[in-house]
DNA sequence: CTAGGCAATTGGTATAGACATTTGACGGCG
DNA sequence: CGCCGTCAAATGTCTATACCAATTGCCTAG
């Protein structure tokens, strides 16, 4: 009726609310974690605001303090808190907080950067394996391989083109797939059981051919942006082999990166 | 005199030899962690080469088990080793040994890549702060900022022109050093207390201007790769304002990324 | 010879407590 | 007023132990 709106929780009382299930399969620091994460996340809590003191908040979770500090190494090492030795924990500057370099598909890339997706297949076809990509997956000569090309728009308009090669040893009958509507790598993962884990990117800046151009609707004086993909499993065994061209004028990677001194 | 030379040990004599000292003032599990972790970055271990269980480390080290799991964490997260529940724990392919990607200066990418840098100061101004600059340090209108201009070489070929802006309150009288003999993040670290630790970097294509093609020395048909980046210490505060343009023929960006599924 | 199950091995999670180190506040003293 | 010592509070490190969960391989019953 009137006072303080019950939509509006102090800092404080979101706190309190954190709630965890110890009956639960996922281990306690992960539950954690996840709920101290989605809480920083939501921006409810200031930047700098401090953090009750560990042995609090472990007696409020019910755990030990080696468990609790295990879900604060995660979130410390995920940017979105700060802990000093002799004055506390506290919450990091948005800055920090958005520093979250994960690996992104297109579709969620552009989904992340407010635009709509789109993808065109312009050819999907099974040849033999180029050079790069025997080496990459290490076959033999004469080995098939799919080959998939991908016009990406943002918002309809034209943003990039995409080169993946993969395997067929890997995933036999890919081509059954429409990969204009779903995603590659959740096909992979889906049903090939090739979730990927890491990835190297090499990225540079090319001039576009003239294909290239007609493709991208290029204005002329118009740079693109390349970047080649190797991704791998968690093992490190090979995944997918890709190269991306973007529009200059329209895109740009964003990359984060930290000195690791200690840890 | 003869049979097995002295300098080649086998994988198990390598991890025997490992030894931490109790008594430094380096906890024990950070000791542990760089004393195996040189050991793998080495390759002596190959690829695959299981880890000698845990509970048996432990003893080897004289420490608990709990230690001892900290110190395989941060190589865990390195992606030095793989562990894997009722198997044991693996030295991992080199390709995932080699995906560090630290944050690193100028000089140190090009040793890396195995050229020889050079420097050369093309100004070294006291500026009306820039609006970009302002905002990213939040400075009042009108205040002072250096502002850095480089070429960097690689051997003796011009590579990339690096702008920099640090505002003058944050180091005053920076212009007393010679930033084409010394590294100008040394400086900062070492006389001003700034020691930056995260950074984050827009990459983009462009075409050089006229001027830059001139100061590259380039020919034409070349685009350059854009960086602009943004760096703060371990507390999130500003740092360091840059953009460097590379020559897009020389020069291409490599970056890693991991999914973070659990951790 | 094979299928099933059992036990040993290994990493994963968790506990309860101890001591170390750093920081900031408070208060006394010059 | 300022300096310094003390002390409490907070995080950092570490131990010794327990049990859980996944994997492997052996052993046995059929």
């Amino acid at each position: 009726m009137e006072g303080v709106p019950e939509n509006r929780r102090s800092p404080a009382e979101a706190l309190e609310s954190l709630r965890i299930d110890k009956d639960a399969p996922t281990p306690a620091y992960v539950q954690i974690a996840e709920a101290l994460g989605r809480l920083l996340k939501s921006g409810e809590l200031p930047a700098g605001y401090p953090l009750p003191p560990e042995r609090a908040l472990c007696d409020r979770f019910g755990v030990s303090r080696m468990t609790y500090r295990a879900a604060v190494g995660m979130l410390e090492r995920q940017g979105l808190i700060l802990s000093f030795r002799g004055r506390g924990t506290f919450v990091a500057h948005d800055r920090l907080r958005k520093a979250q370099d994960e690996l992104r598909s297109f579709t969620e890339e552009i989904l992340a950067r407010g635009g709509v997706p789109e993808s065109r297949v312009l050819s999907f076809r099974l040849v033999p394996a180029a050079e790069e990509t025997r080496e990459f997956f290490s076959l033999e000569e004469g080995e098939q391989a799919y080959d998939i090309r991908r016009l990406r728009l943002k918002d309809n308009t034209p943003l990039a083109i995409e080169a993946v090669q993969i395997p067929q040893r890997l995933c036999p009958g890919l081509d059954r797939f429409d990969l204009a509507r779903n995603s590659l790598y959740k096909t992979l993962g889906q049903f090939y059981g090739m979730r990927l884990k890491t990835c190297v990117e090499e990225i540079s800046a090319e001039v576009p051919s003239r294909e290239y151009r007609r493709l991208l609707e290029l204005p002329g004086g118009v740079a693109i942006l390349v970047i080649r993909r190797k991704s791998y499993t968690k093992t490190g065994d090979p995944c997918e082999l890709g190269r991306t061209s973007y529009r200059g004028d329209m895109y740009s990677a964003v990359v984060h990166s930290a000195r690791r001194e200690r840890e």
